[in-house]
DNA sequence: TATTGTTATACTCTATAACTATA
DNA sequence: TATAGTTATAGAGTATAACAATA
């Protein structure tokens, strides 16, 4: 319809054929994720408070945009498993800081690189401008899911 | 490490970084799924149909990479609701084929719109570049979540 | 009153296991 | 025997609602 042919496909089908990938692509993770002892949401729990250091609960319900109850949940099962464990918020009473443990450091290190390898390995597999592309999509990905839905 | 800046991340930064962009669109494009009356697998699965015109569960379970019964659940439900209806296969007793009703259609046509608004509209709000770089993207994040795990 | 967190409950999505019917 | 589908069951992930403690 215009000269710009890489924009010719009309957006509908772009953000249709990015939903469904990005389904598929998650639904991998997950299942890749699941032949480990750690379950997807708790490491993506465990990397935030690994660069973090420590997190309340709605820090972190906030970074994953979650309801404060789910990361609860997510936490709790993390804590039982001895991987995080609770300090007092030095000035709120309210507020619980978690932490990773030892053991949670040790877990984590071990398990992330093992966890992603699949994903490690189809990456590698592309060559350097589709490496490029994805890069450049993870932060655009990652923008439009911080898009407020109350906009219009 | 060597002169291919935008490649000087490491490839394991880029996978995590792209797991959690995916991880949070997706629980975003859930969430507003969830304000239709349409969940997001039925959704999905409403849209190969409408592509395909019929299909078998064995079919659509192939192509979202679940197992069949998980494809039948989803399959069952819209089943309940009126939106897809039976059809015997020609030749293979063993095989149902499933359709979109006529209800299914005006569902799917209607829904369709309003359900991935938000998501045009974010898309709509980035430069031609940067839509083109998520075009790609999508491309790519499909070939990798068809990638056999089992390649090592 | 507002915020942080917890407990209780329920729904969606998906899996595995065991089964029936057909090829 | 192999394949398509169903039924039963379970676990992960998330939400909403109602509550308690603290600010």
């Amino acid at each position: 319809m215009n000269s710009i042919t890489a924009n010719a496909q009309p957006l509908e089908a772009t953000v249709a054929e990015l939903s469904r990938a990005v389904g598929l692509l998650l639904r991998r993770l997950r299942a890749e994720s699941n032949a480990d002892e750690l379950t997807w949401s708790q490491t993506v729990a465990l990397s935030h408070l690994e660069q973090a250091g420590a997190m309340t609960t709605a820090e972190l319900a906030r970074a994953e945009q979650v309801k404060p109850q789910s990361m609860g949940a997510t936490l709790a099962e993390l804590e039982r498993e001895g991987l995080v464990a609770r300090q007092p918020h030095p000035t709120d009473g309210r507020q619980v800081l978690f932490a990773l443990t030892s053991e949670g450091v040790r877990a984590r290190r071990k398990r992330s690189a093992a966890k992603q390898k699949w994903l490690l390995d189809a990456m590698g597999a592309l060559d350097t401008s589709e490496q490029r592309t994805l890069i450049a999509a993870a932060e655009l990905l990652k923008r439009l899911a911080e898009t407020h839905a109350e906009e219009e």
